[in-house]
DNA sequence: GCTGCGCGATATCTGTGACGTATCGTCGCC
DNA sequence: GGCGACGATACGTCACAGATATCGCGCAGC
């Protein structure tokens, strides 16, 4: 069976006059009766009662129209799921996170994209750096956005670009000597209790830390560590100690807490965002596109992979 | 677009390999190659991504199969439901009937046909004998049930089988004189309030009671009417007067009346079962077939008629 | 680094079957 | 009873689905 003998028992029943019905198809009149004969035998039931006043559908004939337009139907809306989803319209975006790039910029890039794309479904999981890139590379993930580019096994296969660079600054609570401040030097730091990211969560802030203060004794020797930028800054409020974070942490402003830069300069690894190069599939593509019109952080290789999906540039913003 | 272009995606999708799939569909590489090709140049994008792992569906693909085996399964439903509604296992009965009958023999009948074919849909309604004959003439009803065979324009069209006899009995109070009597003769009724059918509602048996009373003035010329058998019954309950109706009237026994056959013995028209011959449909012949074995007046007409139905005979007490 | 192999695409032929034209059988209808 | 309308049948034809043979390419392996 064929979706042709559906489309012409629909045509015959809406007709009910194999002339007229076979003309409405663009043929002539014996192929409609062979056909509709042979969908009667495929079948095994008489389909339609051919009288003198019409040619009208039997009992059977009246079940299977109704399934054969839901199936016509599907048909149908199967080609324009398909082209919709080519389009990234529709889909899936799987996207893991650090805590950090929520405060900037995945506010300004989600808001966007899902306003140019109502229609797909994002699934947001915060996690670690090094976690994001493991289920990213697993193929659990479409994109993970963490410090520092993914290293190790599988990360090959990634494409990565930087989508936000950060300095090193300090967060204390607004009844600490350093309230007022507008730099603090590292060398002062020593005695104080620090608020880092715990190394196995985020290894390459740790490390670029570890650099800063050099080799020796230091006061990350014995740190209080915080998964996010929210603890250090919670925690620091608390008189804990002296917060260490991303400049961007400065958006995350309170009353109770004041912010300071760090001398010397301090550069912690980049925000990065990476994906699977051989899945870069429409939904995915436009939402790099967002990306790219909303971090000036990120550089020309990402305009080359997009370049593969030339249909996807320029899209997010204005989907047809 | 062919549902042949529907199964080769999905056995591909399935297999993830051309060769694989095309030997599981019984055809060789080439043309499944080839109907692909044909079906992503329709569809107006790229289905499946050929890499060397394998055969995967893209994004635009995976959306297609969704609906593509939706299609293929309303396909196969069809088949499904053009069977079983041509064996009348699916369907709907639109049967109008006066309430008499509703007293004996539906009860039995509909139990047992519902009891066969659960899935097929009645639509019951009671209505008098003339508007159930009108209302099946009109195409609104598949079955009527009422007293009289139908007559005038249309009627000629039908097929009308006795299914029950009455002789005419007579209802009274327990109070009333008549109460406790085995038997009340004609003449003893004038000087009585008759209550008995309306003569809109059932012309056959004003008739056949006008027949049996004869010429001249009569208690019938000014009687109180009443709908059916049960208000018959409360009416002459409440002493209003002498009840006549249906001997199946006697099934419908009350603690505070009283029935008691008429003399001479008075033959009201018999309940009659009437459908378009020209409307034979599956679920029409299984209930006619349920009546046959319930209703021993019927004669040998409905044979003839199933005889049309072969395959409906003998199926509504064993469906498949 | 070249060869071998697996796999999908391409080229070409073939046969089935869907369709067209012509005609028949039948049923209403004037 | 002739006529017209309509669906079924008969038969020729051509398009296309499918078969066979072969090519191109990418990966693996000695």
């Amino acid at each position: 069976m064929e979706a042709r003998h559906l489309r012409y028992a629909l045509a015959l029943a809406e007709h009910q006059h194999f002339g007229r019905a076979a003309a409405s198809l663009g043929i002539a009149q014996p192929p409609l009766s062979a056909q509709i004969a042979a969908l009667e035998r495929e079948v095994g039931e008489r389909l339609f009662d051919r009288t003198s006043r019409g040619v009208f559908p039997t009992a059977a004939g009246a079940a299977f129209l109704a399934r054969a337009r839901r199936a016509l139907d599907e048909m149908g809306g199967a080609v324009v799921d398909a082209g919709r989803a080519a389009r990234g319209e529709t889909g899936r975006l799987r996207l893991g996170f650090i805590g950090s790039a929520l405060v900037a910029p995945l506010p300004g890039v989600l808001g966007r994209f899902q306003r140019a794309r109502p229609d797909v479904r994002l699934d947001l999981r915060e996690m670690s750096s090094p976690a994001g890139a493991a289920a990213l590379i697993a193929g659990d993930l479409d994109v993970a956005v963490g410090r520092g580019a993914p290293r190790g096994a599988g990360a090959e296969g990634l494409v990565t670009v930087p989508i936000g660079a950060d300095d090193l600054i300090a967060v204390v609570a607004r009844t600490h000597p350093f309230a007022g401040r507008d730099v603090v030097h590292l060398d002062q730091l020593a005695g104080e209790n620090l608020i880092v990211a715990t190394a196995d969560q985020e290894p390459a802030v740790v490390a670029a830390l570890r650099a800063a203060f050099g080799p020796g004794p230091s006061p990350l020797d014995c740190p209080t560590a915080a998964r996010d930028v929210h603890t250090i800054i919670g925690l620091a409020a608390c008189r804990v100690g002296v917060g260490l974070g991303p400049t961007r942490m400065r958006l995350l402003h309170r009353d109770d807490v004041w912010f300071c830069d760090v001398q010397p300069r301090v550069r912690l690894p980049d925000l990065h965002l990476s994906f699977r190069a051989a899945d870069l599939s429409p939904v995915l593509a436009a939402f790099l596109d967002v990306v790219r019109a909303n971090c000036h952080e990120v550089g020309s290789r990402l305009d080359e992979v997009l370049a593969r999906h030339p249909a996807a540039v320029d899209r997010a913003a204005a989907p047809t």
